[in-house]
DNA sequence: CCTACCGATCGGTAGG
DNA sequence: CCTACCGATCGGTAGG
């Protein structure tokens, strides 16, 4: 009589899911080696033996949370799902929807750096191999004669220049963050980048 | 007699040295949590202890090392040479002193990004002080109505932008960086970013 | 610059 | 899921 069948979850997925919320804030303060089990324990309400009930070990809390929160699994159901006929329609509607989507947090991408610097980007080849031929037909059908895109410019350069920059609004996000400067470049928004990589700089 | 005064490093200067060596290479690899004293020591040629005659601590290494290796002071003083009369030769050129300055090689990258995830980015805000008033005055000097820039592109944009296709460049390397895809993605260049840049991908 | 060592903390486990 | 504990390793120091 004392579970009440309304509740979906139970209180095993419950601890396991605060386990996971700990962790990802912790490792996004202070890296993953720097992070303690007992840290995780402490912030998610248990004690530092608690969490071998749910997780294996350290590193297998980090594999969840990067098949969780990734920035390639954040940023793709994006670019699947928008619209557009032309390419400057399509880039126009994948920034609205980036930054309704996620904002100017750039949190999301943090878990990857953390996986450059602490893991070697361990995960990566199977991440890109996953990913890259999925996206690759999403902007391969703007390259045709047709297309409003230069015919000069390869489909490799292009998708590699389009994640880019979007990786770089969030990034140079993360290096102006908490910076005093008094300066206008901090109101610069992920659709200021895309209007450069749709026009160029140039007249 | 012993030293010979035709070497103008002293051996303390040689072991200073041999440690800020194998700790960039350290740090590089594991980070800087999982880099212990000890791999430092061993790896510079001497026991522990030894370190404490040429660093007060750990955090010193690192803070050193950041002062040595910085993106940003990398890649200003390429900025700073680079000569061009218009704002596209002058971004040829950047691009060009760049590559044979810092090659393909990401490595000079990686330091800022131990900085985001394991120091939460304590230096940046006096970094971007500092750099960002003496970058202004490089570009703004395209900032003007004969210039070969579009006028309706607000200055810091250009700034930021232009800096985070540097980033997005050699972020973008770092990921692919042992990817086993056997695509032409890997072959695109700084120089195919900098053209999106001036040109942008449309018509 | 080495030897030997300090207290603290780490990830993980045994037993209940 | 907690209590109590394991061996290992950490950054740093004393003394020479």
């Amino acid at each position: 009589m004392s579970s009440p069948p309304t509740t979906e979850t139970t209180k095993g997925e419950r601890t396991y899911q605060a386990i996971l919320d700990s962790a990802y804030l912790l490792f996004l303060q202070n890296g993953y080696s720097a992070t303690s089990m007992r840290q995780i324990a402490l912030a998610a309400g248990l004690t530092p033996g608690g969490i071998y009930n749910h997780f294996p070990g350290k590193d297998e809390i980090f594999q969840a949370l990067v098949i969780a929160k990734h920035p390639y699994l954040t940023i793709f159901p994006v670019l699947q799902e928008a619209p557009g006929d032309t390419a400057e329609a399509f880039i126009a509607n994948v920034t609205n929807l980036l930054e309704a989507t996620l904002g100017n947090d750039p949190d999301f991408i943090k878990l990857m750096f953390i996986e450059i610097v602490e893991f070697r980007g361990r995960h990566f080849p199977k991440l890109v191999e996953t990913i890259y031929p999925m996206m690759y037909p999403l902007i391969a059908r703007f390259d045709n004669p047709e297309s409003d895109l230069r015919p000069e410019i390869a489909l490799p350069t292009l998708v590699r220049v389009f994640i880019g920059n979007i990786f770089a609004y969030y990034l140079t996000e993360i290096l102006l963050h908490d910076s005093g400067i008094p300066s206008e470049i901090r109101t610069v928004r992920l659709e200021d980048f895309m209007q450069v990589f749709l026009h160029g700089v140039l007249r």
